[in-house]
DNA sequence: CGTGGCTTTGAATTACATCAAACCTTGTGG
DNA sequence: CCACAAGGTTTGATGTAATTCAAAGCCACG
């Protein structure tokens, strides 16, 4: 009865609304950074309102369709961007084919820094997607005039890093349970803020994504959320529902306990 | 009859040397950075020769014997570090004593970043270790007038996130051998710059912290180092002490072909 | 209504962990 | 200078969590 929640439009897809009766390319709308309904929670927010003409001169939006491409791990690294609504993977191939994905970036994030000029990772739409596009050479442009653009980047950069580091003690000395309790609880503080106990959390990537997010098999991802449903931890009313019914519980998991 | 690399002085050790004359506590010298001789490696060469003395009244000189701790996670944020010579391990454990060493940082390499005023990992010398030491709140006050520095510390920021997107691809996806492989080489070149084939590597950790460091347990790490040893691929003279010998394989091994 | 992809479950296998013990190195004190 | 204690390292035997192989069920879509 439900639809498969990938492909559904995300209700909180798009927030920053073309300028009327301008003509624009269908994939590369110019946004009204003025509007934008989420501009606390991004770098924008460095500058004033009288300031922002600055980022709109340079900044298009851009929409995906699930299983879309941004870019690949490789490909020059020409945009850096701001996602409006909807969730990508990130992620990294060994040659035969094994993947881990990175991160999940969802709405607010900040995606594409590169150390090089050259992505170190692949991005891929799991729902519909809208983000800004800025190119990186014109934004960094902007950081002489506006150096407090380079501050909030240092701080995002800073906060992902910590969560990398999270994420290397999970996959290296964290069990199968332990794992999914960790992603569970940081997807459902995501999706629904905090306190979220008791109501549906949208898992819109596969079991698969799970799996080489928490460094498993998907196999392994589903026998061990059976577990814990039959421990009655959570609820699986459909494959990409679920919900936390023992908070505390999972979190004394996910932490180890 | 060599001595055990951790308990060696690193020859690499002091480069920023106190002003003669001046009287100064034995742990906390001030340095020179006019001298310093790996400035150039660090986010303080983002200010050129006359500005340096901002930062110089802020510096002080640390140094550690092994296994003395620099701080441990969830101590207050109050320092950021540059490493002038030596090895330290950064890490964080679950309640029950797992360890998951994050990374190991060496000299020219910055040290505290914190998103929260809260350090989220552990510090502790490997082997003895010189730093500079910089109040954080007084180094960010710096940020207003010399916004470069910011822009310094985004890009080594930026470079610890691609660090640590491989390290994730290696903890979740990759066999013991491939995790091995991949770690000596990148120690080899830590240490030994490029092109290190046949030229011994100190290793100056523990195998157990090796195995912290990879996801696995001391006996694995001992196992496979035998094995790859046994494979003619490394040798191994002395625990602490490594050969890379088969350098295109070993590296295949790593990358996973 | 059938096809393809995703999910779940079961059975067999395996890479790595755990348990155990010997060995080696380094530092200490007699 | 030697004996020995304490860690660290290596190797072997055994156990197990997670993977692999296999197959059935489910759902969404053409």
């Amino acid at each position: 009865m439900a639809k498969n929640a990938r492909n559904t439009l995300s209700p909180d897809l798009p927030r920053a609304l073309p300028a009327p009766g301008v003509s624009q390319a269908p994939n590369a709308i110019m946004p009204m950074c003025a509007a934008c309904e989420i501009r606390e929670f991004t770098f924008c927010s460095a500058l004033h309102d009288e300031e922002l003409g600055h980022l709109q001169a340079i900044v298009r939006q851009v929409r995906m369709a699930p299983q879309q491409m941004l870019f690949q791990e490789g490909d020059d690294a020409g945009n850096v961007y701001n996602i409006l609504g909807g969730i990508l993977k990130l992620y990294k191939l060994l040659p035969d084919g094994r993947r881990q994905i990175t991160g999940f970036v969802h709405q607010g994030d900040f995606l594409g820094i590169a150390a090089s000029g050259i992505y170190s990772y692949s991005a891929e739409a799991v729902t519909e997607v809208a983000l800004c596009r800025f190119p990186r050479r014109q934004l960094y442009l902007l950081f002489d005039r506006f150096p407090k653009l380079e501050g909030r980047l240092l701080g995002i950069a800073t906060d992902e890093l910590t969560a990398a580091q999270d994420q290397m003690l999970l996959l290296g000395r964290k069990t199968a349970a332990e794992k999914l309790a960790s992603f569970l609880l940081a997807l459902g503080h995501r999706m629904n803020g905090d306190g979220g106990e008791d109501k549906p959390i949208p898992v819109p990537m596969t079991r698969g994504d799970v799996a080489d997010y928490l460094g498993l098999t998907v196999e392994t991802v589903s026998r061990t959320l059976s577990r814990l449903k039959k421990s009655g931890l959570i609820e699986i009313s459909e494959a990409h529902r679920i919900t936390i019914t023992q908070f505390d519980a999972l979190q004394d998991i996910a932490e180890g306990f």
